[in-house]
DNA sequence: CGGTTTTGACCTGCGC
DNA sequence: GCGCAGGTCAAAACCG
């Protein structure tokens, strides 16, 4: 463990919603919007707001000296190691491929969790889901739902799960990086971005 | 009627 | 090898 892997910020003038940042070991894409979301890492953050439109529109810089922490910092350790932990339910991500050492062990898609305090399950993130499955889950009395993102080339998926500790807060795993815009985003935000590089070439 | 949700069955990986 | 648990499939039901 021990440094933590930051988001990497998108090239100037490009959003950070059009922006696909490199692969693994962690990134993301669109963490959940309209709710308010909690930085995994952290307890004491719990419930903090967090300012979304600077995130998106990249005019936060984000840095690790303090001033500007990261907004999102999942944990990825519990999602992508690879020993299943038996005793909780909130362990996302089931490796595939055996754990042999000595054999060569299959990509996994970047995983990027979300603890986010809301009293609905589905998360209005932006793009749209198709749920796939769901499941109960060891150890919890809620259902672990799995969905994928109905765009036709696209292959992210999600999982959705409250915390059996605490039931207000609903865990949204991302898997993958969306390989096309976030529709209502671009319909909500495009004009609107579209005046803001106008404006900034002078 | 097309898209989404539900849900039981099936598949796969891991620990013992 | 076996059992358990997570993840996915797919048919049926549901809904706008």
């Amino acid at each position: 463990m021990g440094e933590e892997q930051l988001p990497i910020p998108p090239p100037n003038n490009i959003p950070n919603y059009l922006f696909t940042p490199p692969l693994p070991p962690t990134s993301f894409h669109l963490p959940p919007l309209l709710h308010q979301p909690i930085i995994q890492q952290n307890p004491n953050q719990l419930g903090m707001d967090i300012d979304w439109v600077s995130l998106l529109t990249g005019s936060t810089s984000i840095t690790n000296n303090g001033d500007q922490m990261p907004l999102i910092m999942p944990t990825v350790s519990s999602v992508t190691s690879g020993a299943r932990n038996t005793n909780e339910g909130e362990n996302f991500g089931k490796p595939k491929g055996k754990g042999s050492a000595s054999r060569a062990k299959k990509a996994v898609p970047p995983r990027v969790a979300f603890h986010t305090r809301s009293t609905e399950d589905v998360l209005d993130d932006g793009y749209r889901w198709r749920k796939y499955g769901q499941k109960a889950v060891k150890n919890s009395n809620h259902p672990r739902s799995y969905y994928r993102c109905t765009h036709h080339t696209c292959n992210v998926k999600k999982q959705i799960q409250r915390l059996s500790k605490d039931t207000s807060i609903v865990v949204t795993t991302y898997e993958g990086i969306h390989n096309h815009p976030c529709e209502k985003l671009m319909e909500t935000l495009g004009p609107l971005l579209k005046q803001i590089q106008f404006l900034t070439r002078f």
